[in-house]
DNA sequence: TGTACATCAGTGAACGCGCGTTCACTGATGTAC
DNA sequence: TGTACATCAGTGAACGCGCGTTCACTGATGTAC
């Protein structure tokens, strides 16, 4: 307790010295107060890879932070606008992996290959975040569930329009463009969360980690398949 | 309070007789158990409508059912064995209901409309079941996420088996048929989850479900087309 | 640069509350004769 | 069938505990002169 409390006042010091030495344009304040709200995220962020936004508490937060309850209160009004900062946050590294997928050039061999690579990256490094949307994606917070939908539409329209883009789209109807899209998007974040449930089991992570990027090629080779004979059939 | 208290007795009173008309052969009183059993699942899966399992309160279910906080022991260690014990109802009618989508016979475009149509009459009469399962596939409460798992397991197997006795799956490898049951399962889930999103929103419901189910099939018809064409390429 | 005052992120103590669990009990159901 | 005793599903009161929230406070950071 004591030992908590000199630790963050440390902390706090020894960093805005360190903030003074480059700049003191403005807000050492700010900025300490701007790593407060990360340590905070963070531990929610930790938390919640094992437990749900809505069993969350907001003592276990601050605690987890370092920090005293009151405190909170500095940052968010409660845990549900930690939730929907938090959601922001996944959601943004999300697309961005998205859209590195949606720029790959190449054959549509390669195509497939680096996407469920990107899947599986992504995972790899982002695994709480993932987490955190996997388990929210249908959970009990409703502002943070529609957060989620919406996003997941957004990143349907875009690779709609990457889709739409391509040679082997011609003469394809926009609904059939969008209803690919949707598949597509379903698949990625069934194959994301195949991931996510590999590398929480316990030894033969790599193993059972190639299985599912195998069966994702496979599939997506498929579809792929698929969207070539579509308009003959 | 005291309400409650003679409401339940009644009940069980009332019972007692109704069922000594019938018969007396045995356990009347394991009945009433039974019946009380129920309630509470009945009261948890009412409750998880709108929250998570590992968020939901002791005193909370028996409340919702009518019984003194107590009573709860008689019937389950605690909440997980009850969350437990739902799972494995949920995943019994979920298992009926593919059972039945595979049993279909006719051209592969029957086939579809069917598989999207018992989906979504599935959905439509055992919302709670399906929602229940949408939120803890990746929900906080670790053994049930696992059965979960294992029955999705189950399915894609069944699943793989009826799609191998197929004559389109003349020629499969093994590992091939049983992708194809993986993205069969999943989406099926994945439609599931849209169902039961279109149906919990406001107004418009029917119109969405029809968008949904549309987008289903033709999703369902690409795969198909996958199919054909998969050994060609 | 130095000084005097304002701001406000974070503290720790206090509060009332609902939680999960235990306990001795009650009375309808079951059983043995 | 009637009677005397056993069982046990459900009760309500009690417990200790951690929760979310509030409050006056402290002291480092920011600002004005």
């Amino acid at each position: 307790m004591f030992a908590d409390f000199f630790t963050l006042r440390w902390r706090n010091s020894a960093n805005s010295c360190l903030l003074n030495d480059v700049s003191h344009i403005s807000g050492v304040r700010q900025a300490q107060k701007q790593q407060s709200r990360r340590a905070l995220m963070d531990a929610g962020l930790r938390l919640l890879e094992h437990q749900n936004l809505s069993s969350l508490g907001m003592r276990e937060v601050t605690r987890e932070a370092g920090m005293s309850p009151a405190g909170f209160y500095r940052h968010f009004r409660d845990l549900a606008e930690l939730g929907v900062a938090l959601v922001e946050e996944s959601l943004a590294s999300l697309h961005a992996m998205i859209r590195s997928a949606l720029a790959e050039q190449g054959d549509a061999e390669a195509r497939i290959d680096r996407t469920v690579e990107v899947i599986a990256g992504h995972v790899r490094d982002h695994r709480a975040h993932v987490r955190f949307l996997a388990r929210e994606r249908h959970g009990g917070v409703q502002p943070v569930r529609e957060a989620i939908a919406a996003e997941l539409r957004r990143f349907a329209e875009e690779v709609a329009g990457a889709l739409g883009a391509q040679p082997v789209s011609e003469g394809w109807s926009p609904e059939d463009v969008r209803m690919l899209a949707e598949l597509y998007v379903d698949h990625m974040v069934s194959t994301a969360a195949a991931f996510l449930d590999a590398g929480s089991e316990g030894s033969d992570e790599s193993e059972s980690e190639r299985r599912i990027a195998r069966t994702a090629r496979t599939q997506l080779r498929l579809i792929g398949v698929g969207r070539v004979h579509w308009l003959d059939s």
